[in-house]
DNA sequence: ACGCCTCATGAAAGTAAGTTTCATCCGTGG
DNA sequence: CCACGGATGAAACTTACTTTCATGAGGCGT
């Protein structure tokens, strides 16, 4: 069934070029090559011939015209006009901050602060560009109203994954986070319809992620993905794919910036669970935060 | 020649469409047909073939061409490409986005998003502007030279703490993250001269923090604090003081901006102590990634 | 190991788009 | 009335784009 190439592609919003990154490992390595130079330099792309860019990327005008398929467009001269597009939009970076580039090595602080700012601001408005209301509004509903949410996330989504946990905890809705994938699966197993189980992977290859959400979705669940790559394993499991849009830099393992970009879309689900019933999340959040209060110490701020 | 291919206007400032309002009086009959398309309609023009161009101005191909050279293009796809960037540029920007401010009551889920998403990326940039290269130098320099780092951090803050314990463990650094005070103090006792110790607070009053930082302080190890307020307890009882610039909402207590302020100054840490040693991080940051490879699944194309 | 299949890929054929050339038309002024 | 020059489109031509197809590499089951 999944056969069905439905990639289509037809809502790609925000920009061209983070949906092109997205995509990336997705593609085949020739059309990766091609990517590359129109995400590196979209705005040069545009200006290129097909024969041009093909040469450019070692590989021939075929490749390219898949490429363009790939990403959902018709076809060249298409994506031509929506790189020019883009490119004029995008305000070009001030000064020598690299997009989503490495760390030179010889960088004082200063510029390596300036950098991973850059760099992890601009994630977090790229995946809020990129996200789809839609999608987050179904999700939104499912969650509301789900009878049980089991959160998964491994390593370092496993942070994302169990902030996300406390924050619908605090709102009182039952939600549960399971370090270990023993458990998780148990868990998942219990699951049933009415229930959601939201899983998240940046690479969305994290095969205990993706083997629990699956469990879970064979209940009966409905599933959702959080990763940044739309078309990873992760999403065949999930009846909800959710996108962020962090640009990968090689030197930093721990991306930071995808991190910071899921715990973006996790603070909207959750605003927008919240929202869904003002009055009692309002008055579950003030009688959590009264809990806490008694850890707190002396005079703080001004506050007097 | 006498036609003097001399195009000139190899730069014609402001727009480009306000170029062919200005020319078009000094353009011929059937040029000017297609000028008034083409500024009636960038954006639409710029989809549109030279064929196609050419039957809507009823006139044929060549004077297309014509045209294009007459206002200092090329060729048509040149003029395309210009027109696309043209029309994308004069795209006015969504709408206000409501800064720091509260989420009104019936906002939908697009503008949830696009708040959210905006004061997250302000926090995250308006930290780093503020951040003070030479302490951070100096705390990076502390890290890097101890014998052992101990981070604390409880509830939210907690996540981050554990978040930065995880990524220096990766680079080989001794790095130990305490959930609960009492292992904490216990930790933070056995700390010496030469050892770090690093309190998260947003607030800056959590006073399980505060405590066990003054603990570590009081046995010589350096001490710093990670929070919001420059004046809070917790700065009181550190050595070196970072500072997020996350403005607070009224409505979400999680205070997501918060986090992901305390997170990019965690990375700009942590990069600065892993660019200490280039060699070493990167080599450790290999052998860890090569750990969890084998938990990656499967292609993640398409398949199909 | 073997054959089978799938997939990625570029060469080449085919089609469409863009460009040039040139003959025609039309109005103007001698 | 004719010569002239600019405007114009038809058609030839070139280049760009797209499709098709054969090849070969890599995986998979036997």
């Amino acid at each position: 069934m999944a056969k069905s190439p439905k990639i289509s592609v037809s809502h790609e919003p925000g920009g061209l070029i983070v949906h092109i990154s997205g995509l990336l490992p997705s593609l085949s390595p020739a059309e990766q090559r091609v990517a590359r130079l129109v995400v590196a330099d979209p705005a040069g792309s545009a200006r290129r011939t097909i024969t041009d860019l093909a040469t450019a990327a070692e590989t021939s005008e075929a490749t390219v015209i898949r490429f363009c398929r790939s990403v959902g467009m018709d076809g060249y001269p298409q994506l031509r006009i929506r790189l020019a597009a883009e490119a004029a939009r995008r305000v070009e970076p001030p000064d020598a901050r690299v997009v989503g580039g490495d760390i030179p090595p010889g960088a004082d602080l200063a510029q390596i602060i300036a950098t991973i700012a850059f760099n992890d601001a601009r994630a977090v408005e790229e995946t809020a560009e990129q996200l789809d209301p839609a999608v987050c509004e179904q999700v939104v509903d499912a969650i509301a109203g789900a009878g049980r949410i089991d959160i998964y996330g491994a390593g370092a989504s496993g942070f994302v994954a169990s902030d996300f946990q406390q924050k619908l905890h605090r709102i009182g809705r039952t939600a549960f986070y399971f370090p270990d994938v023993h458990t998780a699966l148990t868990s998942a197993a219990l699951l049933g319809r009415g229930d959601v189980a939201v899983g998240i992977s940046h690479t969305g290859t994290t095969s205990d992620v993706v083997e629990v959400l699956e469990q879970a979705r064979s209940r009966g669940a409905a599933t959702v993905a959080l990763t940044n790559f739309p078309r990873s394993p992760i999403t065949e499991v999930a009846d909800f794919v959710l996108t962020t849009a962090a640009r990968e830099t090689t030197y930093r393992s721990g991306a930071m910036a995808s991190r910071l970009a899921q715990l973006t879309v996790v603070d909207c689900l959750f605003v927008g669970v919240a929202a869904r019933n003002r009055a009692r999340a309002r008055k579950a959040l003030e009688v959590t935060a009264e809990a806490v209060q008694s850890h707190r110490v002396g005079p703080g701020r001004r506050r007097g």
